[in-house]
DNA sequence: AAATAAATGTGATTTACATCACAAGAAAAG
DNA sequence: CTTTTCTTGTGATGTAAATCACATTTATTT
C-alpha cells in the first residue's frame, strides 16, 4: 500500500514531531498491513525487523510462559506494538495478536533509527512512552501478584470501560480463557466472579457485551480485593 | 565531592559513547553520594529530580503493593536505577534502597536531556538499555505469577550466583522476609523452601552466606517449579 | 440444517501457600 | 555483659483458587 504519512490521520505523538521532510522521508519505508481478528502480527521467537504502530483496532500483546500464555497487555491504537522487542533483542520477545480487524504500520528499522538520530524531539517522545509503559508494566506486575481475582478482573473491566472503550458499553472480543490469562486465573474463576458481578447487578452481561452498572462498586472491588 | 568524569572507572555502557568535551560538561553536573546498607537511595512518591547511576555495591527496588512490598528487582553497579521514573513520571514510582554500602551518582537531568540530544551513540546505548529491561520485566512478571515458590528461590539463587555476585558463594545482605517480596511468598515459606534446600544438599547455608553445592538441580527446580 | 467444535457454567475435590502462634537464635542497643 | 529488638524455624490451621468432570450454550464448518 503506497503511503503518505504527512496526510496520515494516524500519527503517534511521536510521529507529530517529526518535520514534512522527515515524513517524506518516512513514506516509503513503512507499509500498512490489515489484519482480521485472531490474526498473529508479532510471533514470540522469530526475527523482529520492523517497528509495529497500532493504527486502528485492538490487539493483545502475549508471552508463552512456563505453564500457560500470559496475556501482558490489550493495546489500543496509536501505540507502537514492538519498540522494546525490536530494539531490545533480535528475536521477538513476545507475541501480538489482533483481537479485533486492525491495522498496522510496519516502519523499517533503519529508517526509523534514522528518524531517531536526526530528530531529538522524535526520541524524546519515543524515550517518554518507553518510560512510561516500563513503569506500567511494574505496577501491574505488582498487582497481578498481590491482588485476588475479583480486583483484577474490576481493575480490568474499569480499564476496558475508562481506556480502552471509553464507555461503559462495550463488546470484548476476547474469551474467558484469554481474560483469564490477563489476570492470572482460569477460565473457570473467570466464569465465576463474571457470574458473581452480574448476580450482584454491577456488570451486565450478554454473550461478549458488557454493561458497567455499577462502576463505584467495581473501584471498591479493585480497590478492597 | 568534585568530579571528573572523564576519569571515573565506573561509566556505564553509554557514557563510554560520550566525547571528552561532553564527559568535561557532564562532570560539574552530577554528584557521587554514598549510602550505608538500609539507606534510601529513591523514595516513591517524591519528586524525581535527577538520573541516578549505580557505581558501587548493591541495592534493590521495591514498589508499595496493595498489601505489601513488591521487591522488583536487585540491582548491581553499572546500572541506571531511575531512568524510568525519572523521564516517564515527575514523582518516583520507586524505591530504591541499598543492601550494601553503595555509590551513587545523581546526575542533572536537565544535563542529561542535553546528552540525549548531542550524542545519538549515547541515545541509542540508553534506549537499548531501556527496552532491555522492559522485555527483562516483562518475563519475570511471567514467571513470578507462574512458577511456584520452589521454582522461584532457584531463579532467585542462580540469578545471585550468575549474575550479580558471580560466584557459587556468596553474601545475601537481605533478610528473608525480603526474599519473600522479591519471589512473591511469605517469609515463613520462603525459609521453609530454604531449609528443603539445605536438606536435600543442594545449598549450605551459614547466617546469611550461602553456597551452592549443586547448581544442575537448582536449575531443574527453576524450570520444573 | 445438521454436525462438529469451541466456549461457558457449575459443583466437588485438591493443593500450594498464607496466616497464625510461638519458640529459639542472632544482632543491636543500652 | 545484658536487655531488647530483629530475624529465623516449625508446626497447626485456614483459604483462595486450581483442577477435574460434566452439562449446556454458542459458534463454525460442512
Amino acid at each position: 500500500m503506497k503511503n503518505n504519512c504527512s496526510l496520515c490521520d494516524y500519527k503517534s505523538a511521536a510521529a507529530q514531531k517529526l518535520t514534512q521532510e522527515e515524513l517524506k522521508h518516512l513514506a516509503p519505508n513503512c507499509v500498512t498491513v490489515k489484519f482480521k481478528k485472531g490474526d498473529t502480527i508479532i510471533r514470540q521467537g522469530t526475527y523482529s525487523t520492523n517497528v509495529a504502530y497500532l493504527k486502528k483496532g485492538l490487539v493483545k500483546i502475549h508471552i508463552d510462559g512456563p505453564y500457560h500464555v500470559q496475556v501482558v497487555r490489550i493495546v489500543k491504537p496509536r501505540n507502537y506494538l514492538g519498540l522494546p522487542t525490536t530494539f531490545g533483542d533480535k528475536i521477538n520477545q513476545y507475541s501480538v495478536t489482533a483481537i479485533d480487524e486492525s491495522e498496522v504500520c510496519f516502519i523499517d528499522i533503519s529508517t526509523f533509527r534514522q528518524m531517531l538520530q536526526l530528530n531529538p524531539d522524535f526520541t524524546n517522545q519515543i524515550m517518554l512512552e518507553l518510560c512510561k509503559s516500563e513503569l506500567e508494566s511494574y505496577q501491574k506486575c505488582v498487582n497481578r501478584t498481590q491482588k485476588q481475582i475479583r480486583g483484577k478482573l474490576a481493575d480490568v473491566l474499569l480499564d476496558f470501560s475508562d481506556n480502552i472503550f471509553k464507555s461503559d458499553t462495550f463488546t470484548i472480543n476476547v474469551t474467558q480463557e484469554d481474560l483469564g490469562n490477563l489476570v492470572d486465573a482460569s477460565r473457570e474463576s473467570v466464569s465465576r466472579v463474571m457470574a458473581e458481578f452480574s448476580k450482584d447487578g454491577i456488570i451486565e452481561v450478554k454473550g461478549k457485551h458488557v454493561k458497567i452498572l455499577d462502576k463505584d462498586s467495581l473501584k471498591l472491588i479493585s480497590k478492597k480485593g
